[in-house]
DNA sequence: GTTAATCCTTGATCTCAATCAAGAAATTGC
DNA sequence: GCAATTTCTTGATTGAGATCAAGGATTAAC
C-alpha cells in the first residue's frame, strides 16, 4: 500500500535533486485510492481536485459528444495523470477518466495540498516545471502525428513506439485514439498482417 | 526599441508577482532581432536556443515532409514562442518557424541566460512553470479540437474564438493548420458566405 | 503601371475512410 | 460452463474531402 512511494520518489529524482525533507513534506501529503472498471476517476464537469500516480493499471480520457465518445488519451502504469487543464486553470474538465483494466489502482495529491507544496518546499516549483513541459511535449507530438501523418503509419508508428498499447488496450479505444473508425482500424490491421507474413 | 519590455514585464505580472531586482535580472539578457519575411527564425534539425517575445508581427510553425509542408501553429504580436520542445530538450527541432507578416520583430533571451534566471531570481521557476503549463492547455484544446470537430465546425470555431487569424492568415495556411487542403477551406468559407447570408 | 508571382475560387473526378450491416470471436457474469 | 454482452472482423455502399485542372483576383516587384 506504500510501495508505490519509492517509484514517485525516483520518478522526482529523475527531474531533480529532491531533499528528504521535501520529499517528506510531499509524501505525507499522498492518498490511496483503488477504483473499478465503471467507475469514473474524473467526471466530466467537475473541477478536477486531484493530481493522480497510477500505481497499477491503465486509464482512458474520456470526450462524450452527443452520444458519441472519443478517447483523447491513456495513461499507464507509473505515470502521472489528471485533467490537467482543469487542475491548472480550475475550470471543469471536459474529459473524464475511466480505467481500461478491472481496476487502476491510484495515489493522489489534491490541488491545495500542491500549492503547499509549491510554497512550501525548495524544488516543488521546479519539478512542477517540469512535469508541464514534460505534458506540453507529449501534445505537441500528438498534434504533429494527427497533422502530417497517415492512419495506416500513425498505427506503425504506435507498434514501434508503444507496444504495449496494443495489447493492452481495446481496439476501438485505440481506434478513437488515432481518431479513425475501429473497422478502419481493423482493416489497417489485418493489411499489416498479410503483408509482412 | 525598448518600448516592448513593459508589455512583456506586464505578461508576467498577469502570472505571479515580480520584484524589480527580479525583473531587472532577466530584462537586461534580452536581446532584439528583427526577421524578414523569408528568413528563417528557427531552423529545422538546429537545436532551438532562444525563448522569442514577438513584439510586432505573426509566425508560423511549419513542418516540411517530402516537400510538402504543413502549418502546426500561429504565434501573434504579444505573445511568447519559440521551437519549445527542442528548447527544453535540446534535440533537434522538427520546425521551422517564419514569419507570415513582411516582418516579426523578436525580442529573445538565450537558454543559457534563461537558466541562470532560473537559478538566480525567486520567482523565475514559477514562472517557467505557469507558462509551460499554459503551452499545455493549447496543445491540449487543439487535441480536442483536431479530434472530435468537424472541418466546418472547426472553421466557425476559429472564426469565433480567434477572428484575427482569419484576417491575417492566408487561406492556405490556415488550411493546412486546419489539417484540411486550400480547396476544401475555400468551400466552406463560401458554404458559410451563402448559408447566413 | 505593367509584369510576374502568389493566392483564391470553382468544377470534375477519384479515393480513402465512414457508415451500415451481420456474423464470428472473445470476455464477462452468474 | 453457459448465456449474455462486448469486441472484432469482413463485406457492400456511401460520402466527404483530396486531387487534378484551369481561370480569376490580389499582391508584390521593379
Amino acid at each position: 500500500m506504500t510501495s508505490y512511494k519509492p517509484r514517485i520518489k525516483q520518478l522526482f529524482q529523475e527531474l531533480v535533486s529532491i531533499s528528504d525533507s521535501d520529499w517528506n513534506y510531499f509524501s505525507e501529503r499522498l492518498q490511496f485510492k483503488q477504483f473499478g472498471k465503471k467507475e469514473k476517476i474524473t467526471q466530466a464537469g467537475r473541477v478536477e481536485d486531484n493530481l493522480y500516480f497510477l500505481a497499477d493499471g491503465v486509464v482512458r480520457f474520456v470526450i462524450q459528444n452527443d452520444n458519441k465518445e472519443s478517447t483523447t488519451d491513456f495513461s499507464f502504469t507509473g505515470q502521472f495523470f489528471c485533467s490537467y487543464s482543469s487542475f491548472i486553470t480550475r475550470q471543469p474538465s471536459i474529459f473524464e477518466i475511466r480505467p481500461v483494466t478491472k481496476t487502476a489502482s491510484c495515489c493522489y495529491i489534491t490541488w491545495n495540498d500542491l500549492q503547499q507544496v509549491y510554497a512550501n518546499t525548495s524544488c516543488g516549483e521546479e519539478i512542477g516545471r517540469m512535469a508541464a513541459e514534460q505534458q506540453f511535449i507529449r501534445k505537441s507530438a500528438r498534434e504533429v502525428s494527427l497533422l502530417t501523418i497517415h492512419p495506416k503509419d500513425r498505427y506503425l508508428q504506435l507498434l514501434d513506439e508503444q507496444p504495449q498499447w496494443v495489447h493492452q488496450i481495446p481496439l476501438k479505444h485505440l481506434a478513437s485514439y488515432m481518431g479513425i473508425t475501429p473497422e478502419t482500424l481493423s482493416r489497417i490491421r489485418s493489411s499489416i498482417m498479410n503483408s509482412d507474413s
